[in-house]
DNA sequence: TTTGCGGCTGTAA
DNA sequence: CTTACAGCCGCAA
């Protein structure tokens, strides 16, 4: 009974990902659920690690519930999305951003 | 096809 | 701040 389930989570978040807006913010358990897999958190964080290195998708705007860069501070990665969050006008201290201030919140008059 | 395990998490203590 | 554990999907075997 899984005939367009096979895509599965992927091809959702993918879309969800796409609609994320410039400047805004969502955290991996918020990105599961609005792609109908709440708890999933996880998961999406091992989708994005394997987004091809050329993807034109903003994986910067993905961060953890407590607003944590999930990505080691030091590694290429994780340098590179500060540094992209921080071109978009987001404040970065360090691996941690203020959630409350650019959290995507779909629906909410933006898109 | 089924099973088992790991992860860019989340939440509670 | 750290530790522990729950919970779930995707993937390799």
């Amino acid at each position: 009974m899984d005939i367009e389930n096979k895509h599965s989570m992927r091809s959702v978040l993918y879309i969800l990902l796409s609609k994320i807006p410039y400047g805004h913010l969502a955290t991996y358990g918020q990105l599961a659920q609005m792609a109908g897999y709440p708890g999933a958190a996880r998961a999406v964080g091992r989708i994005l690690k394997q987004l091809p290195n050329d993807t034109q998708l903003p994986w910067h705007r993905v961060v953890a519930a407590n607003g944590r860069l999930s990505l080691p501070s030091n590694s290429r990665a994780g340098d590179e999305q500060r540094h992209r969050l921080r071109s978009e006008g987001i404040f970065v201290d360090q691996d941690r951003v203020k959630l409350a201030n650019y959290q995507w919140q779909p629906g909410a008059a933006n898109e």
